[in-house]
DNA sequence: GAATAAATATACAGATCGGTCTGTCTTGTC
DNA sequence: GACAAGACAGACCGATCTGTATATTTATTC
């Protein structure tokens, strides 16, 4: 079954926001490149942000999909998934089309707090969270929230190291870190 | 004596790109706030990109100022200064004006790592990075380089926190987790 | 006070933005 | 074959964007 038309705007409008940014997307652009008309844009999608919506609840779907099954595929032992997080971050950073994280992008473009754009970042990285500190609870952390939290830190800034100063090795850098929190918060 | 038309420029539009973003920031929006005609911008500034450049500069400056100032008061001892870096970042986290880093926000905009601001941006972590090589090395560590990226990825992951995610505490996190990787660099 | 330089106001150009409207063409169903 | 739904093309709208041109006012300096 062919994908819809919508489901079309919404893959191409992904790729272009995370090539290009948000605001330097324009509809036409997106309309060109899925080569759909503009009024079947209008038709499921009441704006541009709400398009944007859409392919964040998307990206954010498809980017822990992912996540999750590249933790899980590398280690068993729950211990040593929390250093496959990392692994996994190493692959993706290293990807051809890495561009950085869409939700800390977003984020940055729609500055506001009570953005629904905005808001949809903050989602994302709290069900990432909730994802590190399910693992960190399953390897019986003395305190799971508190291990989670760190290992998050390391891996956002891992994204920010590799992006914006083009630090290819920021994932490994983060392993390492990861080893030295997660060994203490054992021990 | 009163801040060069220029000067009042460039700090006018810093203001505005940190609260509304590069792109959302029009020129006519910084004229009107600042009082400034538009041929005088024209005249010092050969277009909005090199504003922004002058603007990315000047934040570089300050930001580095402020941070050393603040890391340096807070803290004598080298080692215990690696911890200060957080409590400045927790200071400035905590402020009114917090609005993520600046540096972060433009290469989500500019996100080609060819183009100038994006450079910039760059430039601007190799050099605080830089700043935490120096304390690492005052301190002794035993591996100052790996120390370092280790804590840029704690304290750029706590700006990220911060500002998508609305984590007040994020600094407070990553002091927690920089203390053990500091006493691990020691061990 | 005249000369010079700088900043001003204002209008405008040309492009692009998000979004609307009209009308045509295709496709599937009865 | 008639009909309805949906996608298409493309003109069009007002607003806004960066950047330019012109002409006036302000401030400094000799």
């Amino acid at each position: 079954m062919a994908p819809s038309r919508r489901d079309h705007l919404v893959d191409t409008a992904l790729e272009l926001f995370i090539r290009d940014g948000f605001h330097a997307t324009g509809i036409d652009k997106i309309l060109a490149e899925s080569g759909v008309a503009k009024m079947t844009l209008y038709k499921h999608f009441k704006s541009k942000d709400e398009l944007i919506l859409s392919a964040l609840r998307r990206r954010d779907e498809h980017f822990r999909n992912w996540f999750m099954r590249a933790v899980e595929s590398r280690a068993q032992a729950p211990r040593q998934r929390l250093l496959a997080i990392f692994d996994a971050l190493d692959e993706w950073i290293g990807g051809r089309d890495f561009n950085g994280c869409m939700f800390i992008n977003a984020s940055a473009e729609f500055a506001r707090a009570d953005n629904p754009i905005h808001v949809a970042a903050a989602e994302h990285l709290r069900l990432v969270l909730a994802y590190v500190r399910e693992l960190a609870t399953a390897a019986g952390a003395r305190d799971a929230e508190a291990l989670a939290r760190e290992l998050m830190l390391l891996a956002e800034g891992a994204i920010v190291m590799a992006h914006v100063a083009g630090q290819a090795d920021a994932a490994k850098n983060a392993r390492r870190a990861a080893r030295t929190l997660v060994d203490h918060a054992f021990a």
